[in-house]
Parts: C-alpha cells; structure tokens; sequence
DNA sequence: ATCCTCGAGGATTTTACATCA
DNA sequence: CTTGATGTAAAATCCTCGAGG
C-alpha cells in the first residue's frame, strides 16, 4: 500500500476524501503523555516495578510481573527518538536504555510496540479510508447511470458525438468513462476496439475525483 | 464504595529472514 | 556451497492497570 509514513514515525496523515473535511490531521501517542502522569514518588519508582532482578522470577511461579509505567519524560524521549528512527541499532539501544534507566530489552520491546501500533493505526485508517471511498464513488456511479439514462432516452436522433479525425458524427456508440483520466471514451459498435477514442469530458456534468491521501494514487487504465 | 468492562500499552512467544563464521 | 549460531523485525498474543459507567 502507498501511505506508509514515508521518513518519519510520527502517525500524522493527511487525507482528503469525498465526505470528509478537506483535511485531517492525527497524532498518536497523545494520550501516553496524559496518562503518564508524573508519579507522587519519584520517577525511579516508577519503572522500577518490574526491575532486572524480578525479570526471571516472574516466569517461573514468582509473583505476578507488575506492569512498567512510563514516565512522561522517558515517553517522550522515546517517541522524540523514534521519530529520528525507527529502529536502533544496538548501540543507539544501549545509548537510550542508559539515558532512560531501562534495560535495553524494554526499549527495545518498546520500539516494537510502537512499530507495530503504528502500522496498525495506520491500516486502520486506510480502511476507513477505501470504505468511504467506495461509498462515494458508488453514490457518484448511480449519478452517472442516471445521467446516462437520461441522455439516452433524449437521444432520439442520429448520433451527437463529433468524430476528431473525419469531423463526422461518429456512428451509434456506447459512452463509458474512463475513471482516472476522466474522459469519455466512445467504442463504436461496428469497428471493434481499434477504433475506439478518446473525447474530453463535455457531455457528462459530473467529475470522477479521485481522493488524495499521500502518494495513493487511483488504478491507472489509459 | 464496589464491581465490571474496556482500551492502552508493556511483555512474551513464535516465526522468518539476514548475516557470519 | 552448506550449516549452525546469532541477531533482529514482525506478528500474534498475553497480561496488567487505570478510567469510566
């Protein structure tokens, strides 16, 4: 798919898309700073619930793990790291374990998550995306249908499409349109495909739009 | 105040792949 | 070239915790 975030790690998109305000913007990871509220006891406690001396005994019938908490401050030194990169190598692992007075693992596993989160917001957007995307461009076909209808059941005499070679109305014709180059192709009934052309988009009052979301582009077919 | 549900997010496990000796 | 060891990422899942009804 085309909209991964392209050199940064933050979750921000930009969508533009039939029913949807010309632009939104989402960030993630907001709520961590909210929720990390900073601890009455000190920042060190914090993490320290789960230190490296419990981390075996919790898999072998020691006490339940208790659940590390981040504070705001390393949240935010990770999520700062993370939109440099994201991943490390060990020795920039290392560097911010130190930094963060966490074990390399759980920055690591950090990472991860936060890998792993991203990419699942990120489909989930892109979901929510193609669904109203299908939406609007099922309504914008029965427009179409209707409009075709109406011109057909208008048409009652000879064919009004102009041929672009002989100047010549061209002969009784099926209209369809093309949906990425928004023209209307006529395929003559009696000459088979070779013949068929392309006409600038005149007759039919409504636009195929395709959608912006970052480099996505619509199925290319002229 | 207590219980229950649910979402967030840290941790673990499994699998696949790349690299190197 | 093959093979086993090692490291890492992704995916799936587990589990704890806190917020809110």
């Amino acid at each position: 798919m085309a909209v991964l975030p392209s050199s940064s790690s933050s979750l921000e998109l930009t969508i533009s898309m039939p029913g949807f305000a010309s632009s939104q913007s989402l960030q993630s990871s907001v709520r961590d700073l909210d929720i990390n509220q900073v601890p009455s006891r000190g920042a060190e406690d914090e993490w320290i619930t789960m230190n490296m001396d419990d981390e075996e005994e919790s898999s072998n019938g020691g006490p339940p793990r208790k659940k590390l908490r981040l504070t705001k401050e390393q949240s935010r030194l990770l999520e700062e790291s993370f939109r440099q990169n994201h991943t490390l190598n060990p020795k920039q692992k290392e560097a911010l374990a130190v930094q963060l007075k966490l074990r390399p693992r759980q920055v690591e596993v950090w990472f991860q998550n936060r890998r792993a989160r991203s990419k699942l917001k990120q489909t989930e957007m892109e979901c929510e995306y193609l669904k109203r995307w299908f939406g609007s461009l099922t309504e914008q076909n029965r427009r179409l249908q209707r409009e075709v209808e109406e011109l057909r059941a208008m048409k009652v005499g000879p064919p009004t499409v102009i041929s672009p070679h002989s100047c010549e109305p061209l002969p009784a014709s099926t209209l369809t349109m093309c949906p990425s180059c928004e023209r209307v192709t006529t395929t003559s009934l009696d000459k088979g495909p070779s013949t068929t052309k392309s006409t600038t988009n005149t007759v039919l009052s409504s636009k195929v739009v395709a959608p912006a979301i970052h480099s996505r582009q619509p199925p290319a077919a002229c």
